[in-house]
RNA sequence: GGGCCCGUAGCUCAGCCCGGUAGAGCAGGCGGCUCUUAACCGCAAGGUCAGGGGUUCGAAUCCCCUCGGGCCCGCCA
């Protein structure tokens, strides 16, 4: 390939090395390396100890990658990272077993992966250390990583190879760290609330549930067209005519829509439907899983100010304001139910949004709402009881005409829940379906036939909730770009041809 | 889809306005150094200036096109 010539230089003189080394018998690429313990858990006593001290006790091994060689005549300095943290490996010629300093230093690279084996101490200058008696390879890597200190900076190399964004960046990895252990969390907080996961299909013969442009795709034993789901709602509402009461699904969705800061054409949702419970429920639920979602991320990102800040901001109980009242109270206009469309439509367009003119209301009001209302919206906030033409898969208000039982929770300007009280009389399913239809444009939700007939054996009235958790990654961490919550995007290919010549993510 | 900006050594960046033929640091090579941590000191090396075309005696630099990326707006949760 086309890099292999451009790097010729630095790889030739690794290769070299790695030559050398099995020359002398050294397996550059061992099976395992026995014993190892995390870094960390060898520094962390250390800290406690003043600098020079060597407390003795039992060798450690530790396993990991060289980020850092600082020679020093007859000693060297290697720092050693691994998934926990951070070691120094103290190297004296005199001590070493083996293969010797001076072979070490002449074959070893920087971001190669070695097993050291030594005993502990802090260093004169106070670093934790373990002063090592053998160090064995157990990766040699031929592409050198990237600057010591200022690391991958280019945006476009670290979507592309993301794994080497994360073998430079400790600050990667804490966040992508955080991000697994809070899928965790969401999926123990659902667990622990008595519901069960369940995985729903992602090839679907007509993808509905929210309003956006599918992925199409087609299957061959079935002779058709599928589209990839834009939501889970439809299938997991199913289980709830099936009899299934708590259900919940964390998984991947798919809109054909740009990526860009705070969206992306692949992303994860999960979604929970609870039977017998009402929107309330879900919004005392909700507050519940933000408040222990933010004093987890706050544990897990102790550097980042915006994780430190997330407890005190999502402690409970949420402000709630009323959508129709907050928008008429933040854009100073009057009975905005009662408003023409055509006035809604001139409304907007003053407001800045390049909305069609023939547009639904609710398309007019959503737009009114996200210009006055939402950068307002900074501290945890349940919007409650939208217009009902918004929102075609809620139940009417129980008591106040013209509205749904519907919250969405805001909170640092995104949407962190949406939740109904479900509608489950499929007579007026199938109406607002039709309503959709009649709707020009794209922003209509698909008419799912067999999710109107499913509704008719008889749906329990339930609450149910959508979390997107790229989102809430951002808005617990303060994170600016949806980009540096996903680990592999896709990109576009560089030579225009569509060939793979060059490294892209996880390619099979 | 519209606007603005970026692409120079493996990596991080100067140089571009005002055209004269490529610069630093890190990494790598060689030599020195027994507590360094962006280690340090010395020497030598390293380039398809994203790609293509144009203007010019001469283009990394000015103009056009293409590719890739970033930010803002639009669309979209």
């Amino acid at each position: 390939m086309d890099e292999e010539r451009a790097e010729h230089r630095l790889e030739r003189e690794r290769r070299t090395k790695l030559d050398a080394l099995r020359q002398r018998g050294v397996e550059p690429y061992p099976w395992t390396f026995p014993g190892r313990v995390p870094a960390e858990e060898v520094a962390s006593p250390l800290r406690t100890l003043p600098p020079g001290t060597e407390p003795g006790g039992p060798e450690r091994s530790v396993a990991g990658r060289i980020t850092s060689i600082r020679e020093h005549g007859r000693t060297a300095f290697l720092d050693l990272e691994d998934f926990s943290g951070r070691i120094q490996l103290l190297a004296r010629a005199e001590a070493m077993d083996g293969p010797g300093f001076d072979e070490l230093l002449a074959l070893l690279d920087l971001g190669d992966l070695v097993g050291a084996t030594g005993t502990p101490l802090v260093s004169r200058r106070g670093e934790p250390s373990i002063r090592v008696r053998t160090v064995v390879l157990l990766a040699k890597a031929i592409h050198p990583p990237p600057e010591k200190y200022h690391g991958l900076q280019d945006p476009e190399a670290r979507l592309r190879q993301r794994y080497v964004d994360l073998l430079a960046s400790p600050e990667a990895r804490a966040r992508f760290r955080a991000r697994s252990l809070l899928v965790r969390e969401v999926r123990a907080f659902f667990d622990g609330a008595g519901f069960y996961e369940v995985e729903t299909p992602i090839l679907v013969p007509v993808a509905s549930g929210a309003a956006a442009q599918p992925f199409t795709t087609h299957s061959n034993y079935l002779d058709s067209d599928l589209q990839l789901r834009i939501a889970l709602e439809l299938g997991l509402k199913r289980l709830l005519v099936g009899g299934f009461e708590r259900v919940y699904e964390l998984g991947h969705i798919f809109r054909n829509e740009d990526l860009d800061t705070t969206h992306s054409p692949e992303f994860t949702m999960v979604e929970a439907y609870w039977a017998y419970a009402d929107y309330t429920d879900m919004r005392h639920l909700m507050e519940e899983l933000y408040h222990r979602l933010a004093l987890r991320i706050a544990e897990w990102l102790p550097g980042v100010p915006a994780a430190g800040q997330a407890p005190e901001l999502f402690e409970p109980p949420f402000a709630t304001v009323d959508f129709v009242d907050e928008l008429e109270r933040r854009s100073g206009l009057h009975d905005v139910l009662a408003m023409p469309r055509e006035e809604l439509f001139r409304r907007a367009r003053a407001a800045g949004a390049t909305v069609p003119e023939d547009s639904s209301t609710g398309t007019f009001l959503d737009k009114l709402f996200d210009h006055y209302v939402l950068p307002h919206l900074a501290r945890p906030t349940f919007v409650m009881d939208h217009p009902s033409v918004t929102t075609p898969l809620a139940k009417r208000h129980r008591s106040r005409p013209g509205r749904v039982e519907r919250f969405e929770l805001f909170a640092r300007g995104y949407e962190l829940a949406n939740a109904y009280t479900e509608l489950n009389d499929p007579e007026e399913q199938e109406l607002r379906f039709r309503e959709q239809l009649s709707q020009r444009g794209e922003e209509g939700y698909a008419f799912d036939a067999d999710f109107v007939a499913a509704m008719r054996y008889g749906m329990p009235p339930a609450t149910g909730v959508g979390v997107g958790i790229d989102r809430a990654l951002m808005a617990l961490t303060g994170t600016a770009s949806i980009k540096d919550t996903i680990l592999f995007l896709p990109t576009r290919s560089k030579d225009g041809g569509g060939a793979a010549g060059e490294p892209r993510g996880p390619v099979a």
